[in-house]
RNA sequence: GGAGAGGUGUCAGAGUGGUCUAUCGUGCAGUCCUGGAAAGACUGUCUGCGCUAAAACGCAGCGAGGGUUCGAAUCCCUCCCUCUCCGCCA
């Protein structure tokens, strides 16, 4: 959450500043809500302070002299209890409104209303020459490797079976890029993929986006739509090590969308599904060095997709676009030859201490200060299924086959070119 | 799922109605002592909010929320969580 000390003092240019994100976030009210919590909150204080010292001339006085004490002790106890049931109210509705508001936009990141004001910032690789490229939908089947229909039967519609090669490519993908980023210095961990709610909260998926998640409602706990939901919150409530900053953690999980108002997009494939595995990046960095560690992270995002030939250019999201509790976003978007266009692969994300607030995770400064928020960081570091679809896209050749990258070679048993007649039990051990 | 125990400051662990933000120890920081260190001595050391230029100050916090009382870490109620044993189980 933003400061609200901030919003306070800087209403106008906190309001002006949210104003560029395209859309309804008013913080009047909250200024007032606010403004009327601290009225009431000294009012209740000042109750409280004469209790106090109510209570310590009951004990000093006389017995005659107390009943006339105990008598003002409990007006100033309805006075007080009054005091505090509106305090809290207001508290909540404070609460509340500041949970609703997102990040401020960064001033470098660029104005706009939707995507169609996003901006290039560079490209890397040669878009593949293929004369009539098939879509990754139609390369897949014959392969072997996606079952769309079972997937549906098994579950319901956006989920899919990866068969054979298709699931012993998603595996090689995951492991390649875990140890990728683990030899550039990411710790790996591997989180529990059910997170109760204050996670939610915690990295600013709730109390905004309730309908977007799968929640297991008898036990309040949600199935994490990315690993920066647990991966953030290892640190919720803690004060960290100045010295172990930046900490950098891989993690890969599952991730449940239920993708809620994405009737009719990318319906074909295995572009959007309630089920996705990705590997995730996550930093936790002093604010002097977020811009710097987002670069460095972005970089690394990069890299994986550069490892893998995959053609991409970064985009830099405009204010309009970019995500509730992000202050600047780089999106990476992988070329896709069949739909000869370029799709979201990664997104990288600076939060400033945004989520820091809301999930309470400080350090302590050199200086041993006061503990202050942290900067946190993260980026997909890849989308296993949209990359195993680009490879399969970038990949092919003219006989439905589908050459293997060399760094997924070692992975994959030595295999270099993905057939329908493969026999997967000799080319994986 | 059944039975029991417990949640207090960095940790450990007292406190069962006021003098308690809370004993003692430990950790941490500083000072002294020392050739240097260890040991020892002394001092300091929680968080949030409000008001401040800052300090001072005020209020709140002993898992959470209610209740009793002039007064609750302490008594009562509800809930949450952790641990141990049994059962079940990858």
């Amino acid at each position: 959450m933003i400061d609200l000390r901030l919003i306070r003092e800087n209403a106008d240019q906190v309001e002006k500043a949210l104003e560029r994100r395209n859309g309804g976030f008013s913080i009047k009210e909250l200024v007032e809500v606010d403004a009327e919590q601290r009225k009431v909150q000294s009012e209740w204080e000042a109750l409280n302070q004469r209790a106090n010292q109510l209570q310590g001339l009951i004990k000093g006085a006389q017995a005659d002299e107390r009943e006339k004490l105990k008598v003002e002790a409990k007006e100033v106890n309805v006075r007080t209890k009054e005091a505090n049931a509106l305090r809290n109210e207001l508290e909540g509705r404070v609460k509340e409104l500041h949970l609703a508001l997102p990040n401020i936009p960064d001033a470098s990141v660029p104005d706009g209303i939707d995507e169609t004001f996003n901006v290039e910032i560079h490209t890397w690789g040669e878009k593949p020459q293929i004369a009539n490229p098939k879509e990754h939908w139609e390369l897949g089947p014959p392969l072997g490797i996606f079952d769309f229909e079972r997937g549906v039967k098994i579950a319901e519609s956006r989920f899919t079976v990866l068969m054979e090669m298709g699931a012993k490519m998603e595996r090689a993908l995951m492991n390649f890029m875990l140890d990728f980023h683990s030899r550039r210095g990411y710790k790996e961990v591997f989180p529990p993929i059910l997170v109760n709610r204050q996670c939610m909260i915690g990295t600013g998926q709730l109390p905004k986006f309730e309908g977007d998640f799968y929640k297991c409602a008898d036990d309040e706990l949600y199935l994490v739509p990315t690993a920066e939901v647990p991966v953030t919150n290892l640190y919720r409530d803690e004060v960290l090590e100045h010295a172990d900053l930046p900490i950098m953690h891989c993690a890969y999980t599952p991730n449940f969308r239920r993708e809620a108002g994405s009737a009719g997009k990318d319906t074909r494939g295995y572009i959007r599904q309630h089920q996705f595995n990705k590997v995730e990046l996550v930093k936790f960095c002093l604010p002097e060095n977020s811009e710097e560690e987002h670069e460095k992270l972005t970089r690394d995002a990069e890299a994986i997709l550069e490892a893998l030939e995959l053609p991409y250019r970064r985009i830099i999201l405009c204010a309009g676009d970019i995500g509730f509790c992000a202050r600047k976003c780089f999106d990476l978007e992988v070329w896709f030859p069949g739909q000869n266009k370029y799709r979201e692969i990664s997104s990288c994300s600076n939060f400033g201490d945004f989520q820091a607030r809301r999930a309470n995770i400080k350090y302590r400064p050199a200086d041993e200060g006061k503990a202050r928020f942290v900067h946190t960081l993260n980026g997909s570091g890849l989308a296993i299924g949209r990359t195993l679809a680009a490879i399969l896209e970038n990949n092919q050749q003219p006989d439905g086959s589908v050459r293997v990258p060399q760094a997924l070679v070692p992975y994959l048993g030595g295999l270099t070119v993905l057939r329908r007649d493969d026999n997967v039990a000799e080319a994986v051990h």
